[in-house]
DNA sequence: CTATCTGCAAACGTTTTGCATAACA
DNA sequence: TGTTATGCAAAACGTTTGCAGATAG
């Protein structure tokens, strides 16, 4: 492993409640003085996922990285301000199993983000 | 409502276990004549989708179309072949609305795929 | 007649790739 | 040394937008 994959896994690991883009990863690591081009970025988190080092999540379009040190778990994402709660529910993840041995798949993955408003979202909305 | 919007209604309505991409779409349509250019299709799929006539997931990077007319259901997704088959468990919808429910969350929806291997998938795999 | 829709092509934001150079083991 | 990683810039990808002209109601 590469300094600069050392250096991406480092500022992912270092706030484990984060869930980085790309082009954040790039910033944060040029803010502190390392060199480093997207496209380096992109490939370390590639392989970085790749050796279960780090996990990743879609939304909005855009994948974004952290840590896969925590337990597994879901998220839940504010539409308005974009907050990030992270849940796990073990009868939501047994059910998802079922259903997929119901009908023959072998279960290898999956994607829930549940979409809402947080409690200070809901404030000044009329709620 | 305009020809347009129709016959992409239309499309989506006819195949109702099958989830279109906006590319899939404006193919097929042209494949019958219909003379459409894509960005028709991505406004006519966001007015219908506003509309509540058809819904639409995303997964492998690209946003997918189907009749709104069928009940709520999640996806199960074969990572080999394609193959896209429907489940829905009040179970775990139920679960969903907790989850948020206990983070002060208002729920507005969710995006729920599985990945995984169908059973015809897993044949030549060793398994 | 006005509001909305359309095609085209250009722009967009995110991610991937080609290639010559640099760093690793 | 040979293999792998890197920077840059260009390309790819799915999607959105600006605009002038066409169509709906």
């Amino acid at each position: 492993m590469t300094a600069h994959r050392r250096a991406v896994l480092a500022l992912i690991e270092e706030e484990p409640g984060r869930h980085w883009s790309a082009e954040e990863v790039a910033e944060a690591l040029r803010a502190r003085g390392v060199r480093i081009g997207v496209a380096t970025v992109y490939r370390a988190l590639a392989a970085l996922e790749a050796e279960g080092r780090i996990a990743s999540v879609q939304w909005h379009g855009r994948r974004r990285y952290e840590s896969a040190a925590k337990a597994h778990h879901d998220h839940l994402v504010c539409i308005r301000c974009g907050r990030v709660e992270e849940f796990c529910d073990p009868a939501i993840e047994e059910k998802q199993e079922a259903a997929a041995y119901a009908r023959g798949f072998r279960l290898l993955g999956h994607q829930l983000v549940l979409f809402g408003l947080c409690a200070d979202c809901q404030e000044g909305d009329g709620v």
